[in-house]
DNA sequence: CAAACAAATTGGTCAGACCAACAAAAGGAA
DNA sequence: TTCCTTTTGTTGGTCTGACCAATTTGTTTG
């Protein structure tokens, strides 16, 4: 009975899958081809095991799934519930188990986000936002790990930013980025350079000022830019 | 044995935690205090579920939480390794469930990529890709819900960018605007106008025009902003 | 008819078992 | 000794079956 397959794993370089993850591309499949839609009641979890034939346990484990990336919803003595159809973190994910995200698109991605993060973030930042940003800008850098009081920066003025969507997408670069596992060599005095311009930016988005927030951000990641991918 | 609580329940308005939340809490917290930290080994499930006095499926419930979120992964009959210390998806799940984003921030986050996406989409789209947005365009739109083909004709070109945190960032952005239920309503001419502006984007990146592309884009979703937003 | 109660449904949790992949230790051949 | 094979133990993966607890549904009772 405790067959390996029941999905056609045709492709012989296809590693084998769970089988929680069979029957989450199962549901999943089921919910594209429109056998099941938002709003229905998934069967009940002894149903599933049975027409699926295989344990209550795996799809216990298939919903769990299904449920943290947000497509499905369990009520206890009620039953589960479709409340998406597509989830919200593929992509991504994809990309950084694959190793397909690279130093250049992050920056790509950073310079097209953080000029508008910094405008909003002068608009909208409430004091205690400021005095955070403020905060990591007085710490020390550590020695071994020098950058990631930038990262910590960046992501605070993206939180000051108001808008969730901005904070989620520079928190999804700043993962990437941690990912890759390239550390930026930045010599003593661009570091003391890049510091100088969070400086400015600081207080271009203390004094409100959204444009001059957006000019500052925009010059900053071009410096950056250039220091990791200068050919000097 | 089976007592509710070994989470400090003080709040009184608190929903009472599944056991698996609060092992997951109990391991994020051990994260980001330091006592466990990135390339560790996390005990086995055994001991997991010896120390924190729950059964194994719950604990496995928790793993399986915590590798969706992509802070750890497990090697079978080898551990369970951390990998991340920070979840890719907290923050938006979070205001996405708390309905805190509204259609203005949503339109404020599109106009920030959607024309750098278009400019990249122009320079790295392969010709299946192109197709794919082609036979997009040619579909004729659903009555009950017109907007769908829209949608998917920007998540398209997101593809066609090659920069998974831009696909990554629209999808999260397609995902609030499903969230938000705010239904556009358009009129039949000002569709029409929409369209057209499609085909111009198309073309623009068909023809491989960044600066082109990055233009009608910006100038397509201003028009959008302010079909929403009209106060007339 | 409405409120109170009882039963069935369903997700949540537990316990213990066996399988299969992997790693380290043990053993043997050169 | 050194290298390869074998064995053994650890550990995640899966199954089974049981009981608990929230929720719905149907029934009884005032």
């Amino acid at each position: 009975m405790n067959k390996v397959s029941f999905a056609a794993d045709s492709a012989p370089t296809q590693k084998q899958l769970k089988i929680y993850e069979q029957v989450v591309l199962r549901i999943q499949e089921m919910l594209h081809t429109g056998t099941i839609n938002v709003g229905d009641k998934l069967p009940p979890e002894r149903d599933l095991a049975a027409t699926f034939q295989v344990s209550r346990s795996s799809i216990r484990e298939a919903i769990r799934s299904l449920q943290e990336k947000g497509i499905v919803e369990s009520r206890r003595g009620n039953g589960t519930f479709v409340v998406s159809t597509t989830s919200i973190i593929e992509p991504l994910a994809e990309a950084v188990t694959e190793q397909r995200i690279y130093l250049l698109q992050i920056m790509e991605f950073r310079q097209a986000i953080e000029p508008a993060i910094a405008g909003l973030a002068a608009r909208n930042a409430t004091p205690e936002q400021l005095e955070a940003i403020a905060a990591i800008m007085k710490e020390k850098a550590p020695e071994d790990k020098p950058w990631e009081k930038d990262i910590r920066f960046h992501c605070a003025i993206a939180k000051a930013s108001g808008n969730p969507l901005f904070e989620q997408a520079l928190v999804n670069a700043k993962a990437a980025l941690e990912e890759t596992r390239q550390e930026p060599l930045q010599s003593p005095e661009r570091r003391e350079q890049s510091c100088s311009m969070h400086k400015e930016i600081y207080n271009a988005i203390a004094a409100g000022n959204e444009a001059l927030a957006e000019r500052c951000m925009h010059k900053h990641l071009k410096l950056v830019h250039s220091m990791l991918f200068s050919t000097e």
